[in-house]
DNA sequence: TCACTGACCGTGG
DNA sequence: ACCACGGCCAGTG
């Protein structure tokens, strides 16, 4: 605390790093974002990291992050159970039964 | 100090 | 096609 930190938890970083690079209306999910740090990291780590998201700077768009199903794993750990949906649904993206409607298509993969 | 859990994913039988 | 297991980091009890 204190002070900003230095080198530990950088993987983490980066994840939050990545998940800001999504543009408005696509969404991504966790294995590739662990994939493409290309560290120690696995999806059960990026998530874990997103949840401590909501102290990073500038804040973290988490809400376009999804798993590998297109599911809203991760709606239950925002404000509201439903904030999750309704921030994806402004962004145009539509949802049915918490999951993503042609998520292939709104699927954003980092270069 | 040790052990378990966590917003998951991929592979094997 | 379905079920079970391993992997990796950090935090908490």
């Amino acid at each position: 605390m204190s002070t900003i930190d230095e080198k530990s938890t950088n993987w983490i970083e980066k994840v939050y790093a990545m998940v800001r690079q999504i543009p408005r209306g696509k969404v991504t999910n966790y294995g590739t974002i662990a994939d493409h740090i290309g560290v120690k990291a696995t999806s059960r780590m990026v998530g874990w990291a997103m949840n401590a998201s909501h102290a990073a700077t500038p804040k973290v768009p988490a809400h376009r992050v999804v798993n590998r199903n297109g599911v809203l794993t991760g709606k239950h750990h925002f404000a509201t159970p439903t904030l999750m949906q309704d921030l994806l649904e402004a962004e145009g993206i539509q949802i049915i039964d918490d999951k993503i409607v042609d998520f292939k298509k709104h699927f954003w993969q980092p270069s």
